[in-house]
DNA sequence: CTCATTACTTGTAATTTGCAAGTTATGTAG
DNA sequence: CTACATAACTTGCAAATTACAAGTAATGAG
């Protein structure tokens, strides 16, 4: 059975995106998929402006904007002035969305432990070395995989 | 840096997502991200029912229902009823839907060459092995990555 | 024949989306 | 200091997407 670069991808990247799917409903909080990647930025990155998730999201900046006021209502997000440009918004995660984007993350991270162990550690290194690999390697390229293509 | 699986699966597979969404203008047609991945799946399964589709892809049936009338109305995509069980269409692509398929496919696949020339031979090959043995292993994970969760 | 089930479609209403056009703040040029 | 371009973000709006509920048509089971 041959298999392309392509196909590989494409179903790991569906399934792990299934998987996403169904990690976002944390107690009352109905969290869209979407919803979950804002949260998941925020918490990743340092004090980041709307534009700058919005990017690396590859979402266009207006849906954004209504996604943010969304979670704002949720009361999971909250938008801080940047007094330097106050043209800019930094985001930062409630203790609400702190505590919502780690049960997300718990959840995540429990199962893909499951799906790691039907590996053996050496096994384990490697694919995540290959995945450490490929992302350098995506990053490196210039027309791949960037918001703008 | 300490890299937890989450983190670089969730950055390759938003990755990877970007990369597809931008694959998907050929030409005049106008092709979502969603019809992009319907395509593939028809073009990949062996002469699949509409609901075996919508399952790989963890989609709403009525959602999916209505995306292959787009599809049918941009003439890519031919639903022939199965004389064997008539509740059943079986989807196929039509000679249009075939090439546009393929350009995409192409698209993508030079993309990912130029992606896996910043490695050599070798990584390239374990690379391979480990999205392969990933994708194994979620399969067999019973909580993971199904459409149901 | 009846009734449950399966495969798929349509009604409908809510959500999401992105372009265009706005506001406000910053930087730059004269 | 006064334009004027640009950047960050928001809103208007119309179109696309979504999913639940309810429908049709075909199959299968008792």
């Amino acid at each position: 059975m041959e298999h392309e670069p392509r196909e590989l991808l494409q179903i790991m990247a569906r399934r792990f995106g299934l998987l996403n799917k169904n990690c976002c409903s944390i107690g009352n909080n109905d969290i869209s998929l979407i919803q979950s990647h804002i949260l998941y930025e925020i918490a990743r990155q340092h004090q980041p402006s709307m534009q700058q998730v919005a990017d690396t999201l590859g979402m266009d900046i207006t849906t954004f904007s209504r996604q943010v006021q969304t979670l704002i209502k949720k009361k999971l997000v909250k938008k801080t002035p940047l007094p330097e440009d106050r043209r800019v918004y930094i985001l930062s995660l409630t203790v609400e969305g702190t505590f919502v984007t780690g049960a997300i993350d718990q959840m995540m991270n429990d199962y893909l432990e499951e799906v790691f162990s039907f590996m053996n550690d050496f096994e384990k290194e490697t694919v995540m070395r290959s995945l450490k690999l490929l992302n350098d390697s995506m990053l490196k390229s210039k027309m791949c995989c960037t918001p703008m293509g």
